[in-house]
DNA sequence: TTCAACACTTGATAATTATCAAGGACGTTA
DNA sequence: TAACGTCCTTGATAATTATCAAGTGTTGAA
């Protein structure tokens, strides 16, 4: 399985999951509405069940830069709960009307806490997304907005395990472009040269890719990156 | 104390470290030789006692682009040794006769099952090192190259706890470069226009800051960067 | 010493990406 | 329906950064 799919709560045995499940609760939250703000005490960690919820940013122009968007089954702050200070380090906000579980921190690291071999696959899960961040910070730096357009292509087809070669934009384009650090406008260009080529078809949100070599080899990446698994 | 700062070991109290010294073996190594690659099976994590160790990746063109250096009191691969597959995902070479202590991945993983507080402390480290490594992710891209420049000096600067506003730029200028994710010729010119703008004073490898307020407003950063603690 | 290798710099040019301005498409609301 | 807002696109231009080529200085080995 993907590093990217896994996540915290997976790592729990039945047991345990039945336990935290126990203690949670659900709760339902409109479109708009701020789930926690940056520097809010982060007390509870949420599974998103059904809506979606974006990860930001405040830009000193007061802009807001989108850093991840959740969709059902993710979670959000897996490591805040875990920081010291104990604060979220953005903000989240619910983009349509959605169904959360909230889990306290406090049952999690009850759960952690008193058993070692849990403990030690939170630690292997954290050093894996260590890794993987690592992995990233290397390419967004080396790596030119075309490669990370395609990039960006590989890690929600790999999350969307769809029948054939397409796959659905999470968010709109102006979201896509700030979460590749690129401006709407520069990738509206980059979508344009990918379709004129006939590397991709675009209808909508829907993006198809007829051949995933031809597209890695024309911006110069390894077809591996939409390999489902390795 | 800075996040950056901290590491695995220091986490371990007096009695958890001397446990861990009696396994541990020193180890020298010339310059010039590698001290593991990527793919390698990662039984051991290495602290830097004396000399210089830098973590590289190889590009699809060959070229060895580095991710960090080690220097004395640093750890190398900490995380590494709780992936899965544990193996190292980059590759080490030693750039100074260096003096090594080897601490085998059995032994750390001993204690941290053990005792589950300690295993609380190493999921908070590695909690707070996400939040630092997705602060980095976050900067590298909204932030141009005299924004990077300057944000490396400031790391620099903290890290080396100089009388006064100097700093020692840690290798070589290519290296540097390859850090910042900008070309050699761009460093040296960036470099320039500072030195022209007298904002910093350069006599080989030591930079001179006269007053990181003014270096921090010219390229549009909050001077808090500096600071050394918070 | 002389040569070769390498780090660094500088200049000229090209490629990449951002910015600014304007307009089209679409849905929502009055 | 009209008016508005938002998303997206397109064009023109500017800023940023890379690339290529050449030259300087230093170091280390023959």
């Amino acid at each position: 399985m993907s590093v990217a799919q896994l996540n915290l709560l997976k790592l729990l045995n039945k047991k345990q999951r039945n336990f935290l499940n126990e203690k949670s609760k659900n709760i339902n939250i409109q479109a708009g509405e701020s789930l926690f703000n940056k520097g809010d005490c982060a007390d509870s960690i949420y599974r998103v069940k059904k809506g979606k919820v974006t990860l930001y940013r405040l830009m000193p122009n007061g802009e807001q830069k989108v850093f991840k968007v959740f969709l059902s089954g993710d979670i959000i702050a897996e490591m805040a709960i875990f920081m010291t200070p104990r604060v979220y380090p953005m903000s989240a906000q619910v983009d349509l009307d959605s169904l959360l579980t909230c889990y306290h921190h406090k049952h999690l690291k009850e759960l952690f806490k008193s058993d070692g071999a849990l403990a030690m696959k939170v630690i292997g899960f954290m050093s894996n997304r260590v890794g993987h961040l690592m992995n990233s910070l290397d390419m967004l730096t080396q790596v030119n907005a075309n490669q990370r357009l395609v990039m960006y292509f590989a890690e929600i087809y790999r999350k969307q395990k769809h029948e054939d070669n397409k796959f659905i934009l999470p968010s709109t384009k102006r979201v896509v472009a700030a979460q590749l650090g690129i401006t709407p406008e520069t990738l509206s260009r980059l979508l344009n040269k990918l379709k004129f080529s006939g590397l991709i078809l675009e209808s909508g949100a829907c993006i198809t890719v007829p051949d995933f070599s031809c597209l890695c080899r024309e911006v110069d990446l390894v077809p591996s990156i939409f390999e489902k698994c390795h």
